[in-house]
DNA sequence: CAGTATCCTACGTGATACTG
DNA sequence: CAGTATCACGTAGGATACTG
């Protein structure tokens, strides 16, 4: 039998990129992740994902880098971004405007996105942009902070409150 | 046995496009597209793909409406990108630029990634960031032009050749 | 709290053969 | 050329129960 052809082996960077994230739930993992998300068990809540599958993930994002598994007091374990992982960010941003804009649902809010991320020192709307390479001082998840949009549920609008007060900075 | 949880139906945009985009193939797919390939035996041959799979994911691109299918002379067809494809293209590009910083294999040419990706009017290099919302003039895939990088194989270099000369412009 | 351990199923994938 | 038709397989995903 053919395993499946191994993108990390492949030429194209975009092929290898999408071993690592193209996993459906590595993505969503990582949102959480760049929302503050570090432990276990806020990540099965959040993603309301089996933990037998989000150890597995967990584990392979481990491996490849983009996460790391920190102890802390009393056997309990942090998952942080490594500078791979926090590097994904452009990316997502990007997948997130292209969400909002092409796949809305009938059902969602005709006056925003659920979510809208600003620039945390000024707090203007930030978007991803092709721009001519070095043009532009480079802007990362650090420099950011997402904000309940129009759309945003009750129950968003406080994740993302807490998140922000119990940010101490999981670098 | 519960289905699969259908991430088209979450309130995330990244989940949302996820399922579209996040099977493996699709973005694979969209990479030629962007590369200007419309024909499926192009695809066939490009991608490596069993013909079988191959039509499932076109039609699975279809459905999304991030390809159209054109019926051209003698019953022969070409998928080409939408709008909506074409959009794709920023995330794309996003992705492109951390797999050739992060998942690069030991045996890549040090030098530098397969392909460039310039501004067409000005041949300058281009890349995708953060930005403050509205201060950039926007740029799409078709103010771009893939070129061979210095770690371009001469197969992909013809390709790219050939490419440019093909390119009518899919629209 | 932070996971393992089982068991199960559906689907994405693959090879190949065939058709208008 | 542009696919469809079979058949088969592995594995991500899921439910649930259990452990240090």
């Amino acid at each position: 039998m053919p395993p499946r052809t191994d993108f990390a082996q492949e030429r194209c960077p975009v092929a290898r990129a999408m071993a690592v994230l193209g996993e459906r739930w590595a993505i969503l993992i990582l949102r959480e992740a760049f929302y503050g998300v570090t432990r276990f068990d806020a990540f099965e809540r959040a993603l309301g994902i089996a933990p037998n599958i989000l150890a597995a993930r967990l584990k392979a994002l481990v491996e490849h880098g983009v996460l790391r598994k920190v102890a802390v007091e009393g056997n309990r374990h942090e998952y942080r971004l490594t500078d791979k992982g926090r590097e994904v960010y452009p990316a997502f941003l990007a997948l997130k405007q292209w969400g909002d804009r092409w796949m809305a649902l009938p059902e969602d809010s005709p006056v925003g996105s659920v979510i809208e991320v600003v620039e945390r020192s000024t707090g203007r709307p930030v978007e991803v942009a092709i721009v001519p390479a070095g043009t532009v001082p480079p802007m990362t998840v650090r420099d950011v902070k997402a904000l309940p949009g129009p759309g945003a549920s009750p129950a968003l609008r406080e994740r993302l409150e807490t998140m922000h007060k119990d940010r101490a900075d999981a670098g």
